[in-house]
DNA sequence: CTTTATTGTTTATAATATAAACAAGTTTAT
DNA sequence: ATAAACTTGTTTATATTATAAACAATAAAG
């Protein structure tokens, strides 16, 4: 009934970067920032953490003279997300 | 875009227990424990949390001689996680 | 009567989220 | 030129949270 959820992605602020991730073909850091009003640090950290699961790949460029990251979701991280998805649905009880 | 997830119901644990209790008119504490496949402890200190935010009311009673705590969700509980659940779904990006 | 089972609660530990402090370079102003 | 302020992130420290382990109180069974 209730299957576990990917701790990983059970965090709003991971959540909303995978989910504007998973509509992209990338995003810079600076766009999830905006879209998830998420502060530099904690962005940062979750996007490691992400990184370090493999859900999300990091480049880091330039743009003009000041450095860029961006982020591309994984078809591993995709995989995640979509099951998260599914297993959230459950909870959420919608056959009220 | 990305409201925030009332932090009480963002857990797996007490978001399967409001789940439960959604539907119900109350649910004992071992039906609450089977359905979840929590510890006993966890699952009460989690229910205590739930009472405590004023979202189920506690009710203890005897089963026999047994004493046997039975938990119903109140208007309040409701509520919070009806918005729960339209906030999460914002997170879920069903529109790939 | 004492051992085992039932029904939970309390406490302790490990994990997590988040903000605050820091770093490395760039642009602007003087 | 050089100091001040801005950009783009990272690292560290703290506070919260989740979870399991230990405890308690009563009941049934041997």
């Amino acid at each position: 009934m209730f299957k576990p959820l990917d701790p990983l992605l059970h965090s709003a602020l991971r959540l909303a970067i995978m989910s504007l991730l998973v509509g992209v073909k990338s995003a810079e850091f600076n766009y999830l920032l905006e879209e998830t009003k998420a502060t530099r640090g904690n962005l940062s950290v979750q996007i490691t953490k992400l990184k370090e699961a493999g859900y999300v790949e990091v480049t880091k460029g330039f743009k003009g003279n000041y450095p860029v990251t961006t982020c591309a979701v994984t078809p591993k991280g995709l995989e995640a997300f979509d099951t998260y998805v599914e297993s959230m649905k459950a909870y959420l009880n919608t056959k009220r």
